[in-house]
This record gives structure tokens, sequence and C-alpha cells, in this order.
DNA sequence: TCCATCGCATTACCTCAGCTAATGACGAAT
DNA sequence: ATTCGTCATTAGCTGAGGTAATGCGATGGA
């Protein structure tokens, strides 16, 4: 791509605003003057042609386009601040970066990290999460785990859990499912393989009813969805486990099907770090305990 | 996350190096002195403690810890410029950025490029490529051509074309096939999703016997090691219409199977653009005529 | 073997982008 | 009215990042 000139300064002091809500604010996140904050965006706004911010008396407001340029600065600046952690090798810690499956950072990693920590305290974890899309080239990363079936071209991969998936839903709902029958006049949510739901009700014997309604690329915004009574979900049973001892979610039938499991990965092309080979190894003794969380 | 200062004036001088090579090349593009660059390198080097190139008399080689950090500026540097050039409102021309799926974009969009500059030469588009995994937000991207079933939580999508699978296979193996059963002793190749082959023997009703080998998450590189004998591919048929009229590819069987379609996807939480909207007409429209490429 | 050539490094010096400091103007809250 | 918290403006300073000139080492053809 052919890049005029990127005022990167600029762009910095404009995502630091945008975080902070004011140009004075950000003026001491940057250790500045306001003074010198305003004139950035000035000439920033000025040689672009746009407006990126109303000013108010309680601080700014981004125009469209300053919404617009946000994501991608905070996302651009985030992955190379992350690279550049990695190669800091000045640090006695050892910076480990690695991005997570949503559902399995809440439902399966978060309540494991004190334990990862107490064993490797010269680890320092830096856990970005994603919903199964991610680049750990691109993004900077060390390692990502995935849910899925394998086959990552260019990859190293190790399986972690099978992850089976099973009907979850508020406690009032399950007291009306007697037989996976029922399901068939209950609302069923979706999640974004729309192959999931006719696989269960294949391995449960039932035929399957249309599947209608929103579509949600995220586990956990199902979950809530469920516990609250909007619906049925089909989840991955062990990353919710909490939810289920707290009360908030219910099984109603054993019947599980499977539609793949979490993975470790990392480049094939790299070399290992011993961070890298530490977490590896620790995350598997883990997983091969299979024990409910700690929490 | 939390944020060093980044040096991104020195970053944005590494990136320029690794693509030309050398530090006097990159000074050129930059428009700088090599002394410059040479400054600017030994500060970055120094400040993170680390050797990022190998110097010879013939240019410098990046060393391990250059290669990680080059790719995440790369793609965090583009998507910043790409963002950027859609602000810049003193442009006459619109600046329309997709991302296509590289299937797509080499089997369709190519070809019907300059029927589209000739429609809308005001409009300048810019390509990137993803093998579906693409964000529009973070990419600085307005709008997005992916396969899929649908379903993209906070897009809107307009489905374009269907693209049904089909084996596919290089003239002198396509002529030892008779029957769909005669595929259960050749080398199939294997996409990212398992689940397509054991869908087109369903359609062939005929077993499908076990899939093994590598997985590319590309299309194209099924292709190429399609039409290189190595084996037979399920692709989207209408992507490779080029390669079956000139004979690089064969079909030997007519049974197809469903798998998902082409979608073009923007945010539905902005406005669109006047360049958008004429892209989207304009798209729709050639997907309905589905008449083979112009080429 | 010698010299021309093509790399990056180093040194000393310079210059302007980007800062500070001080002040002004405006709107909101009380 | 007054006070406070915004951002804008002005004038002037300063050091990060540039230039120019030179050095040094490796390569390769005569």
């Amino acid at each position: 791509m052919d890049r005029p000139d990127l005022p990167l300064n600029a762009l910095r002091v404009f995502e630091v605003i945008m975080r902070q809500g004011s140009f004075t604010k950000a003026a001491a996140e940057l250790r500045v003057t306001q003074a010198a904050v305003s004139h950035q965006i000035a000439r920033l706004e000025d040689s672009l042609g746009v407006t990126l911010f109303l000013r108010s008396p309680q601080g700014v407001i981004p125009t469209d386009e300053g919404r617009l340029l946000f994501p991608v600065l905070e996302h651009g600046f985030d992955a190379i601040a992350r690279v550049l952690d990695r190669l800091d090798r000045r640090r006695d810690i050892e910076i480990l970066s690695i991005g997570v499956n949503t559902t399995f950072a809440l439902g399966w990693l978060m309540p494991r990290l004190d334990a990862f920590h107490a064993a490797h305290p010269e680890i320092d974890l830096r856990i970005s999460t994603h919903n199964n899309r991610v680049e750990i080239l691109r993004e900077g990363l060390d390692m990502a785990i995935r849910f899925g079936i394998g086959g990552w071209t260019n990859h190293e991969m190790i399986p972690l859990l099978e992850a089976p998936l099973a009907p979850l839903c508020a406690a009032a709902m399950a007291a009306r499912l007697r037989d996976p029958a029922d399901l068939q006049h209950m609302p069923l949510l979706r999640s974004y393989r729309s192959a999931e739901w006719p696989g269960w009700f294949g391995a449960a014997q039932t035929p399957c009813p249309p599947i209608k309604g929103a579509i949600f690329d995220s586990s956990l915004a199902l979950a809530e969805l469920a516990a609250a009574g909007a619906g049925v979900a089909l989840l991955p049973v062990v990353m919710f486990d909490r939810h289920i001892s707290q009360g908030q979610l219910v099984q109603p039938f054993a019947t599980t099907v499977f539609a793949g499991r979490y993975y470790l990965a990392w480049r094939s092309d790299r070399v290992s770090t011993k961070a890298m080979n530490n977490f590896s190894r620790w995350i598997v003794a883990q997983c091969r305990q299979n024990q409910a969380p700690t929490v």
C-alpha cells in the first residue's frame, strides 16, 4: 500500500483523547500541556480537512469521522505495544502474549490465572480475547487458544479440551422440559455455526425444528440470554460450570454433541521461548486434570 | 493496555527498511539521508536492548526479533493509512476500502474491475484480501466480502452468489474418474472446513472415505495443488471458471454441495457513503447477471 | 593486488516541529 | 454574578531528528 506520511504522533494524541474524553486529561496522560494537545489536533484536523471533535465545556465529543478512526488506531497501537513488550530483553520477567477465545478465557482460564501466576511468577501473561478469529502474526501474539477441529495452516496445535455442546437454559424453563422433543416448541438461541442445533437433535434422535431469530457470534451473549430466560442455548458445558453450580443455568438433558475442541496454537515458523514452553506445559497439565474451577 | 511511549517514527523507519532491504533505500523512500535512518535504528535498538538487523555490505538482514516485529507494524500502519485515506475529504474521488475473500477477489472480482472503474470512475477502490477472517472495524474497511451462511452480528449483509462446491482436478486425473466411487481411492485435498467432503459424498450418495493429509486455509492453494495433479479438491466452481475454460482444471462430476455463499457486508452502525451504495448496487447487479468473467 | 564501488557508522552541527507559559473566551452550575 | 472547567490562541523556546562530510569494511572486476 502506498502510504502518505502518517502523522503518527498526532494520531497517538487523538487516540488518547478518545479514551480520556477530554484534551486536558489526555494532556495529563501524555505528560504534556493542554496546549500541546490542542495544537496537535488542530493540525491533524487541518491536514485531514475533517473535524474530529465537537468541543464542549464538559469535554469533547467525537464526530462520526472520529469514531471511524478510533478502533483502527486503538487496535494498531495495542498490537505494536504488545510486540515491543516482547522484544524488550531488558526486563527480567518474560512476557507472554496470548489471544484467547472469549468463552475459554472467561469460562476456564480466568478462574485458573492465580494458579498460573503462582506456578510461574516470572511470566507476565498478556491476554487478549477474540471470538475465534485471530491471527497470531498480525496481532503480535505468541500463542492463541481457539475452538475448532484442528487444521490451521502454518501452526502447531495441541488439543486442550473436548467441549461437547448441550442445551443450557434458566431453571424456570428447564422445569418445563421433560423430553428433547419439548425443545421443539421453545425458542432456540442460535450461534454463528448453524449446524449445531441439527447436530444435537440428531444425537438426541429427535427431529430438529427450524431455527429462527437473531444470531450471536459469542457464546457469552447466548449464555446471558439463556440465563435471562430468553430461550435455550447450545453451549460448551465445561465453560459454564460456574453458571451451572450457581443455578443461573441448568442442563436439562445429558445428550451432548461434538462440535470441536479447544486448541493451543502457535506459528510453526517461530522458535518457542521458554515462556511459551512453560505455559504450554502448564495448560496441558491443567486440562488433563479436567477439574472444576477452583473458585 | 498499558502502553509505553511508542517510538512510532522510529518504528516507521524500521518498517520501511524491512520492505526495502537496506538503510540507503529506506532513506530514499523516506526522503531523508541515510544517516538519519542509521540514527533512528541505532536509537531504537538501544532503547529495546535488542539487535534488529545484521549489517552486511550487501544491505541488512533482519534478526529473529526484527522478523517478529515486522508483520505487526506493516499491518497496523496499513490499516491506519487506509482509514486516514477515507477521512481525507479534500479528495474529489471517493475512496472505498473493501476486504475481499481471496478466492472471490481473484476468481470473480478481479476480472470485473475494469468494468467497475468504467462505471464508477469517481470511486477509488482499495482491496485487501483475507481468507474469510476479517474485521471491518479494526482493519479500517468500509465493507467486506466473505463466504459463509450469513449471520454476522452487527453487520448488514447482502447475499451475492451461491457458490456450490464440486470436485475439481487436473485433466489427467479426471480421465480416470468414471463414477463418484472412484474418488475413494484418490488423494482428496482438504480445506479448512472438514465437513465439506462428507457433505459432497452425501450429495453423491456414495460413502465417504477417510480424508487425510495436510490442510490448507485457502481455496487458491487447493486449486494450485489440484491443477498440479496432486489430488482432487472440493472447490466453489464459479470461482474457477477461468481455470476450467483454460483446461487447467476439470470438473469430473456434476454433483455439487451447498456450503455457503458469498456476502457483501458492512457495519450496521455506520452511515453508508455514496461510494458504498454505488458499489453495493453495482456488485449485486453483476452477480444477478451471473455471467462468466469477461476475460 | 589494487582500486572503485557500495554498504552502514560516526561526528559535528543545524533547524523546525512540537513544546511551554500565559492569557482569553465561552458555557454550565450555583 | 461568580466560579469553575473547558478548549483556543499567541509568542517564544528547545531538543529530537535532521544534514553534510567523512570513515571504515567488504566485495568484486581489472
